[in-house]
DNA sequence: CGAATAGTGTCTCTCAGACAATATTGC
DNA sequence: GCAATATTGTCTGAGAGACACTATTCG
């Protein structure tokens, strides 16, 4: 494990670690995506005990030399296919009731991703099915575990997250529109924002977007063609982008 | 440990838990204060192995029955005297890399305090002394573990917190004046705050500050005595109050 | 041309920051 | 009165929201 400092050699050789009381380590995914213009998590359909049947948020156990965000970022790709240099990922936090797994005493160390919209992706080991599922039609009382919590947790702070950082960038493509972008913050907000100030906001907020300088294809319904940025360098929005209605 | 659904009692009988890597669990307290003006975080000097002679965060293993956020109170309540309905308490996040305990494998589930000025402490176990130290004076290479890490993840929270949630009157009694207000962001935040444009702004934010309807005593230095408030129930600000110069 | 989407300009209101002026205390 | 702190008022500039208007594409 751990560096050992000069005078403490004899005393490790007397310690004993089965004197802590053991606990089983997890990271769970709050893995998040805005495809078909819903703001969707993935989850799976769990094929093995306990909760078999349910749904559940994707993770699993942290080995025993692997750091914690190592393990998030592996089950990311196992399970995802995703790259972490094309998501967003970010700890959650800790999630520990003693009662909140059946076989025995597990923390749950959460992690929040965001990711562009992605095909579907298939089902790993323990689980049926995997799917993107819109947050507003999660049936709550059938997810594992304390899921229904966490992800609860991860949606609240990717709401908040969208409001002073330029992270909504990262539900989208590398080149993306100024459309592209409200529709991500329309998604995960819920509410329809007004085009002509959204644009003057984020071209206006140095650091959101960089312009490419050349335009999108058009699309399906025409028009004019949109400019394509790419995300800028700021890791705060300052003035943040205002929620409506709080 | 968890409760137990139907037709899960004989697969359960046949787990064995040993098959999961064993980790310890710890919490640890980011016990932050402003007093005599610094803004300070409490601090122990280990008096056991590892990191003995280092100073520290305090904290402990968290019991086999015991929840997360319970472990903390318990040591918040031990280590300083201070309950939970005295001080605000969130968790930070988990900290497990490998290698930050000597002995074994140790995921540190780290909680933010803020509490009102308190006399100090006494040692609890395991420690040699304990003291509030002013933030800006720790000296992090003598921080025992990665507690540099985790106070400066503390620390930084805790200045953004300031900014969209009234909790800055966590850090005061329960009867307050604008100045004392002041004086928390002031600290925290390491500026000046012009006195009558922070009175307009917190006294004009509906649920901040609620009008006891009563003055302060006089202070040492004379000049009108203060109105006293008390917490409003408002739990986000809006609008935020702004850090200057960002 | 009309429909659709992209982008700019303008007005108003709120609010933050600067700072003058007034209020209330102790000495 | 004088010093010190508290509280109110006034001005100015930045920025958000409402929305008219112009630009560029497809059919």
């Amino acid at each position: 494990m751990g560096r050992v400092r000069k005078g403490e050699r004899e005393w490790l050789a007397a310690y004993d670690p089965r004197a802590f009381p053991p606990f089983a380590v997890t990271v769970d995914m709050v893995l998040l995506t805005v495809t078909e213009g819903r703001f969707s998590v993935l989850l799976v359909e769990r094929d093995t005990h306990p909760f078999r049947g349910f749904i559940a948020l994707p993770g699993g156990f942290v080995q025993p030399d692997e750091d914690l965000d190592a393990a998030a970022v592996r089950r990311l790709e196992l399970e995802t296919g995703v790259r972490r240099s094309a998501a967003y990922v970010e700890q959650l936090g800790a999630f520990g009731a003693p009662s909140r797994d059946p076989r025995m005493r597990v923390v749950s160390v959460a992690y929040l991703v965001f990711a562009p919209d992605l095909p579907a992706p298939r089902p790993g080991a323990g689980a049926r099915s995997v799917a993107w599922v819109p947050v507003d039609t999660v049936q709550r009382d059938r997810l594992a575990f304390d899921h229904a919590h966490v992800l609860a947790a991860g949606v609240e702070r990717a709401r908040a997250k969208l409001e002073y950082t330029p992270l909504a960038a990262a539900f989208c493509d590398e080149e993306l529109t100024v459309a592209d972008l409200r529709r991500v913050y329309e998604a995960v907000w819920g509410v329809a924002l007004d085009p002509r100030n959204f644009h003057r906001k984020v071209t206006g907020t140095p650091g959101f977007l960089d312009p490419v300088g050349r335009p999108a294809p058009v699309g399906p319904e025409g028009g004019r063609p949109a400019a394509l940025y790419r995300r800028g360098r700021a890791t705060q929005l300052h003035p943040a982008m205002l929620r409506p209605s709080r």
